[in-house]
RNA sequence: GGUGCGGUAGCCAAGUGGUUAGGCACUGGAUUGCAAAUCCAUGAACACCGGUUCGAGUCCGGUCCGCACCUCCA
């Protein structure tokens, strides 16, 4: 079997072959740093995370390009409201982004590049653009693309030229330019940007949004690389006109998949900040759920697919992730007393399998979950029948910790039994040997009032954190 | 108007024409001092109308409903 992604540009499934055959280059469009990220942007990143952990699984090497976008019309505007130099605003978001994607066990991209530290670059890609033919000034001195000259225009978005309605969000502002559609590669200074300008060959001014992007990650993985990744809402316009510029400027193929999520939606409706109903990991997390939760909501409906965000759900995926926690738990303890890991028992020897059959088509996770979730279920079974050996454990612990690359909330982090609550748990023995029902039971909610329950069973009480 | 994505049991969510998806919740039982965990059992679904087929959630046609994008939102 063979990883199959969904390309938007055929909008149909295709192997993934990266273009030199062993390393996938991919370059996931990452925040504007302005704000803190709302969980709907983590959709994307949370996508992103999956993507390329699943690349690696399937034995490919990746080189991940993320980047941050620190200059544009709200950072200028935020960062002068606020009477702060604009790196020094957006370095504040930068640290909390950062932090977040912590949070979430997202893993790190190979390369963060800030637009602010690109611009000599975007400024030779336009002047390219120029010099073929695809760029022009306006009376306002801003640089913008002409997309009449470039044919492939609108083949990512299957757009219809000709039934295209001139949008209402068209800015009213932006005079002289060739075709309402044409974009800005460069915008020329007006006073509103204070002091955030660099000089060019039109003049003072700074980029435009999409040519960060284009001379980023030509940059950084080459003109030409494998996988292209957003949220839906950026093949129109953002992805299409990198493709323009990009492919304008080389004449080569510019990304060889285009992967979109879906969006994470609220109510139904999708999450946006102009909407006011969307919420940040920071508050998710500060109302005391865990960043595993986070991940295990984001991860566990289909990429492609829109996500209906509910904390009801984060209350389930707390169940599902205690089943998996007790699984692992008894899969530890029957490891206790083995030494190398033996052969998988016959509940888990498909497993692998199904889970990567599920994985290579478009990575589908509700099958692979499903792989997952019956394992446990046969493992449980067959261990309340018969004790698991040693060895048998550690090959099922192995197998667990090799999916977990993917998965990323399958082993839970370890926490050590801290000696207050050892000490009550054999003081609750003891009550329990005297048959001392009430002081068992009130050492118990001790135990709860820690964060800790205790499980009886034939081979002694186990302490559980809860 | 253009371009897409959807409508599956109480909720979430897979599904390549033909033997149980899965998760959460609910109910009964086993187990337990009581619990917790686990196991066993029971259910329950394919928006609507036609059509193709021995057989359709799955293919075809039509209808209804929801959501998104159409110039800087992941």
């Amino acid at each position: 079997m063979a990883f199959r992604i969904y390309n938007t540009m055929s909008r149909s499934k295709e192997e993934l072959r990266p273009i030199d055959g062993k390393t996938v280059r991919m370059y996931t469009c990452g925040p504007t740093v302005y704000n803190y990220a709302h969980i709907g942007n983590f959709r994307a990143y949370m996508f992103e995370d999956l993507l390329r952990r699943y690349v690696r699984f399937s034995g490919f090497g990746v080189v991940q390009v993320q980047n941050l976008t620190d200059v544009d019309d709200k950072t200028i505007k935020a960062s002068i409201a606020q009477g702060v130099p604009l790196k020094t605003y957006t370095q504040t978001y930068v640290d909390a982004f950062f932090e977040d994607l912590a949070k979430l066990g997202i893993e790190p991209a190979e390369h963060y590049p800030a637009a602010t530290d690109y611009v000599p670059e975007m400024i030779a890609l336009i002047e390219t653009l120029f010099e073929k033919g695809y760029a022009y000034q306006s009376e306002d001195g801003s640089v913008y693309y002409s997309i009449d000259k470039f044919a492939g225009y609108g083949m990512l978005a299957r757009l219809d030229r000709e039934g295209m309605q001139a949008g209402a969000r068209v800015a009213q502002d932006e005079y002289g330019k060739d075709n309402a559609a044409d974009f800005a590669l460069w915008k020329a200074y007006v006073p509103e940007d204070g002091d955030v300008w660099w000089d060019s060959p039109w003049g003072r001014g700074r980029p435009g949004w999409h040519i960060e992007c284009s001379a980023m990650s030509m940059k950084l993985l080459g003109e030409s690389f494998d996988i292209h990744t957003g949220g839906v809402d950026n093949i129109f316009p953002h992805h299409e006109d990198e493709i323009a510029q990009s492919e304008a400027a080389t004449g080569k193929p510019y990304s060889k998949y285009w992967m979109h999520c879906g969006y994470l939606v609220v109510d139904g409706r999708k999450m946006s900040k102009s909407l006011g109903n969307f919420h940040t990991l920071r508050e998710i997390l500060d109302m005391g759920y865990t960043g595993r939760e986070v991940r295990y909501e984001l991860l566990s409906s289909h990429y492609r697919q829109s996500l209906n965000f509910a904390f009801k759900s984060l209350d389930a995926n707390r169940a599902a992730l205690k089943r998996l926690d007790e699984f692992h738990a008894a899969l530890r303890e029957a490891a206790a007393d083995g030494t190398v890991a033996g052969e998988l028992p016959a509940w888990a020897a498909e497993t692998r399998a199904r889970f990567t059959e599920a994985m290579d088509d478009d990575m589908n996770i509700s099958g692979a979950l499903a792989a997952v979730f019956d394992t446990v279920h046969a493992g449980n079974k067959a261990m309340a029948d018969h004790p698991l050996g040693g060895g048998e454990a550690l090959a099922v612990l192995g197998l667990w910790n090799d999916l977990d690359r993917v998965l990323g909330f399958l082993v839970p982090r370890e926490e050590a039994v801290p000696a207050e609550v050892r000490e009550l748990v054999a003081a609750r023995s003891l009550a329990r040997a005297n048959k001392d029902w009430a002081e068992s039971d009130r050492i118990r909610d001790r135990l709860a009032e820690l964060g800790w329950g205790v499980k009886d069973t034939p081979e002694g009480p186990k302490p559980r954190k809860l």
